[in-house]
DNA sequence: ACCTGAACACCGTTCAAGT
DNA sequence: ACCTGAACACCGTTCAAGT
């Protein structure tokens, strides 16, 4: 007869997430995860095939919530308003909680399929505004790999603390914004 | 009477800079440098507070390193010609070693005043050249912080392989460069 | 002053044994 | 089918003891 189980693959990603967004990667330790459950550490091993694996699954979770949030924070009647508005979405995102933002496109995972996949969800929004913006189809991945760059170098670089030496942070990035957009 | 040392300070520390270049931030280890240095690991203590603070002399040199490596690569006469050369330089100083690229504006520890003096060092040649281009005082702060920001971003998704939807990505490197600096 | 062995708490992971 | 205790190799770090 099985022991009925006491957890679920779901409830643990949960539980990783959490710990994640409120402590940092470094939080994510198999034995805080099993704690949380309610399991013991080797059990949680008939759910996941490692930490790295419980890693990921936040990882996709994330990008899947970032995805939601930049389609809920478009607005806007001209392509380059909503653009912009695109834009001030994914930083808040990453302001509003750092710990979680730090655990995507992190590491060089990019090959794994999931993850792949799950950073081409992410960036649907963007490519489908792009298009609508009627920027010609050989243009939308070098515009595209113009303007995550930027968004995730100055996300990653604001909530690292990097913008130190004073000066309106708002403004720098409308500034970079408005220059990256100048050409539509 | 005291024991001679075996190894110094920065031996240890180009020993951690070796293990980071070659395997990742992971492979260092208080363990594995000791170890290389021919000491035991408590041994290591004398030398350096923690791992935190290896880590950190590392992060340290490579800032170092990019500053004169993007001084080398400075070339031109025009501005925006000196600014172009520049960014590629540091494009390259990122793909030519990811896991040494990797461990610069990682973390939150820019409140920390030598890597915040490193950093700052590091992104002198920047500051100069857009001064030289005449750029306006007030108007430096907010370009720098689109320039870097595309810079870190786009290298960080390039080492991680995040540019896998086929595409000329040195041709979109050109086109965001473009861009940016099209107001030069 | 620097190095060492022994020890501690923690980490991820495996595996045989339980139900 | 899922959970457990015991065990393993490793990790960072401390500390008393050596020279």
């Amino acid at each position: 007869m099985p022991t009925p189980a006491k957890t679920s693959r779901e409830a643990l990603a949960r539980i990783a997430r959490e710990l994640v967004e409120a402590s940092g990667p470094d939080a994510l330790t198999v034995g805080a995860v099993a704690n949380a459950a309610g399991i013991k550490p080797p059990s949680l091993y008939k759910h996941f095939a490692d930490r790295a694996a419980l890693l990921k699954a936040v990882e996709i979770d994330v990008l899947r919530e970032l995805e939601a949030h930049i389609r809920a924070g478009t607005a806007g009647t001209t392509p380059k308003a909503r653009l912009k508005s695109m834009a001030h979405a994914y930083r808040d995102f990453g302001r509003a909680a750092p710990d979680r933002y730090r655990v995507i496109y992190s590491g060089n995972a990019f090959i794994d399929p999931e993850i792949r996949a799950a950073c081409l969800f992410a960036a649907q929004p963007l490519f489908e505004e792009l298009r609508a913006a009627d920027v010609p189809d050989d243009r939308v991945l070098p515009l595209s790999r113009t303007i995550v760059p930027f968004l995730h170098g100055f996300v990653l670089m604001e909530i690292g603390s990097a913008f130190n030496l004073g000066g309106d942070v708002d403004e720098a990035f409308e500034v970079g914004l408005e220059t990256i957009l100048a050409g539509l």
